[in-house]
DNA sequence: CGCCAGGTTGACACTTTTCAAGCCGCGTGG
DNA sequence: CCACGCGGCTTGAAAAGTGTCAACCTGGCG
């Protein structure tokens, strides 16, 4: 309904430049309706029949070069992000330059939530492929959120997530060794890509050894050389950045038995 | 006013069992207007008018003995709880049994947020000394702060510090020597009993040096040696579980300089 | 008063890093 | 279309940092 309105409200506009932009931006609105992410999104728990005032969230989409940042550390929040698709990586980085990769995020998933407690980003996010995202204003967020307890709810949900998702981050960096930890993280990629439609076999990593390095607090030197070692042991190939797992029980083997 | 009326109605029932152990529950019942916690807690930054709303969410205190856990992980979560007095650890454990804390809690900070997402603790908290929770039931803040915007904001703040501080702890994690690590540890310490009225130059360590080294990503005799090598090198007092602060520049520079 | 958890210190082992050399493959420009 | 260059990857050898194991100390509690 909501959005009929809006139609008529730009088609009535349509002489101006002003309109055309409208237009345009009516264009890009992307309905989460409509949207295949839907399930994996910020909008997955949120009634149908309430779906329709998430397009009032979503205004616009973006797209962001690889290599380019979604956000840096220390500027101004006022959004967060849900990924349409490509990739990013999450880095902080210490006062002397050193820095560490706290997440990969791939579609449906959040971005931006670090900025809501001080009104600054704390990370940086940068695409590390040509990527594309909606921004979600968070003032609107709040609004819409005081009126759908489904979407408060969700919301709640989605930063709780993140909270236990950095919980199992802190597990692999403050107690697993070099290969629990590469094992950790393939079978965490695999588990993703599966449940958005992609083979959890074989997957191309988006990221450098150095990046998944950084993640797992490792060096990219460690990184290749376990890669080698996973490969003697026939649990996977790995051809540059094409992996193909070969032994998925023997790679959570490794993770959760120490050794 | 919602007080007052809650009040008649214990009044009321006065002569009952049920209405016993009502009053034991007022009694117990801290209004978080009163609390000198107020503005390091979830009340912060909800307007003074609506602090009696308040005290609908906060129903009882909990007291937790040293060692005990205020939850474990796998545990139906329906609460999160704000720390009165004490101290607790939160920590997470493998399937193998390998566990790495997450973080210490001390007065005015909020436990349990990791049960939002999946309806279940993800981590056990203990507490490390004799310690007294607020317990508020979260449905209730929801509904509470679907009410109240400066509620909600709020609360959303904590949650995306939670996120924020635990980005912190992976970089310490990722790229940090030892050094390094038990040198942040000790000023981020010292900044927190500061800012609750304690001396940021001396304070009694409530956690062991295992305590220590399992959040640090350390064993406990590393966590020794530097406390050793921080007092050859004139940094600090040590003495057991007290510690005095004797150069904090000297710290500042070791936790960001990478020496 | 004695026991025991918690802490310190030393010697040695092991994992990961560092430094170095060389390879591969992709994209650019001639 | 091919050659070239460079980022990214692999591998080796040596070094560094932290872990492991063991002995001993200390202070608080029963």
């Amino acid at each position: 309904m909501k959005q009929i309105n809006a139609r008529q409200t730009t088609i009535q506009l349509a002489q101006t430049d002003e309109a055309r932009e409208k237009i345009a931006l009516q264009a890009l609105k992307v309905a989460c309706h409509n949207c295949n992410l839907r399930e994996l999104c910020l909008p997955a728990g949120v009634a149908a029949e309430e779906l329709d005032a998430l397009d009032d969230l979503v205004y616009t989409r973006r797209k962001i070069k690889r290599g380019d940042a979604l956000y840096r550390a220390g500027e101004d929040f006022d959004s967060i992000y849900a990924v349409r698709s490509g990739f990013f990586k999450s880095r902080v980085t210490t006062e002397d330059g050193r820095d560490q990769v706290t997440g990969f995020s791939m579609a449906g998933e959040i971005l931006g939530m670090d900025g809501i407690g001080h009104d600054k980003h704390n990370c940086d996010a940068v695409a590390i492929e040509d990527s594309e995202v909606c921004t979600i204003p968070y003032s609107r967020l709040e609004d819409l959120s005081a009126q759908l307890p489904s979407l408060q709810r969700h919301f709640h949900k989605i930063m709780s997530r993140e909270i236990v998702r950095e919980n199992g981050v802190l597990l692999l960096l403050g107690v697993m060794r070099a290969e629990e930890r590469l094992a950790a993280f393939l079978l965490n990629l695999s588990q993703r890509l599966s449940a958005r439609g992609y083979s959890p076999l074989e997957f191309h990593l988006r990221m450098t050894r150095e990046e998944i390095g950084s993640y797992l607090g490792l060096k990219l030197e460690t990184v290749s050389r376990v890669f080698s070692k996973f490969h003697a042991d026939g649990l996977l190939e790995v051809e540059q950045k094409y992996v193909r797992l070969r032994d998925i029980k023997g790679l959570r083997a490794i993770y959760s038995h120490h050794s």
